[in-house]
DNA sequence: GTCTATAAGCCGATAGAC
DNA sequence: GTCTATCGGCTTATAGAC
């Protein structure tokens, strides 16, 4: 089964271009003439383009995240190093050309004006859903009252990911993974009390 | 003198509409519209829609900057203190309707596509331009090897104000101010070596 | 499910008059 | 410096045939 279906075909067209050059600067016509299909093919599977924007979206949460942990998943040591991976992770991405940061925060961004727009929905969404793992997976490592570090380490990544793709350069998400270290090893220390 | 000139009130409106809409979401017949002009008024002041674009963000450098480093100047104590109050100055942000985050973070995401853009360029000197005042202020107030550290919480800064815009609620900043102070803290115990 | 053909409008940008 | 008028192209979306 190597063929696609057309569904699968567009979805995958849509997804390169939405994050290459963003959602809005792609238009329904660019996709199709890419996916090799016709307009009214693409409105039956997705019926607008919000459709489409949304099923790009929803496509991209599981596998941004399962690419987010892995690095977490596959170190070992203290909590500290397994999640100092994580920024590694993203540090090593920001020197490839086609890396541009996370799809769900740049769409956000460009649907600032719709506050109920799905991009927006499915990127808070997606954000909660990364805050929540980590904050088991610090609890799994021994971390003490781990959901507020979670909070502070998810907003620490966000801003890695922004600044590692607004400058191109892997020093700030190296740095701020130092910060996480940091946020992480005076939390011991702290008792969690900190927060 | 409280007649503007044409240029800024063109300037003006667009500035707010870019803010409120994004950029690619706002065309230049509604900033034409909005300011009372005609587009060939617009085109002689700007060239293009880029022009704009430029001169909108040019425009919010000093401005932003100014609203961001306000607290941390106003406020007292030690530095964990005042940087905290930068923080906790987004968080109360976020509570505003019209608050939607960095215009330059948000421009520059809304330009991925085009790696050479102003709205790229002009971010990433913004971003730089404040993390350069931070490392002085840090400096200023007796932080130890203050650079590393800067970067750490320019890049914590604005993880915060995402996730504020993101979520719409300040609890993110706020929790991101009690991080910053964490790290601040433990930079002293640590003598600056930690980086 | 996929096509041809097309609607109706908005996009950025400009020629040329005053 | 500001206007009227307009260009060509691209936008999202759809009617109707096969």
């Amino acid at each position: 089964m190597v063929e696609t279906s057309t569904r699968e075909r567009i979805l995958a067209v849509a997804g390169e271009l939405f994050y290459r050059d963003g959602i809005r600067a792609v238009g329904i016509e660019t996709v199709c003439r890419e996916a090799g299909i016709k307009k009214p093919t693409l409105y039956h599977y997705f019926g607008s383009k919000d459709g489409l924007i949304a099923a790009y979206l929803k496509d991209q949460d599981e596998k941004v995240l399962a690419g987010l942990t892995e690095p977490a998943l596959r170190a070992d040591g203290p909590a500290a190093d397994r999640v100092a991976a994580i920024f590694e992770n993203v540090a090593r991405a920001a020197r490839r050309e086609a890396w541009k940061g996370c799809p769900f925060l740049r769409g956000a961004a460009e649907f600032a004006g719709e506050r109920d727009h799905a991009a927006r929905q499915l990127a808070s969404g997606h954000k909660r859903r990364f805050e929540r793992w980590l904050a088991d997976f610090l609890d799994e490592h021994g971390v003490i009252d781990p959901k507020p570090l979670a909070r502070q380490l998810t907003v620490l990544l966000d801003g890695a990911v922004t600044h590692a793709f607004l400058h191109g350069k892997g020093a700030y998400a190296r740095e701020a993974g130092n910060a996480a270290r940091a946020l992480i090893e005076g939390w011991r220390r702290a008792g969690g009390s900190r927060a």
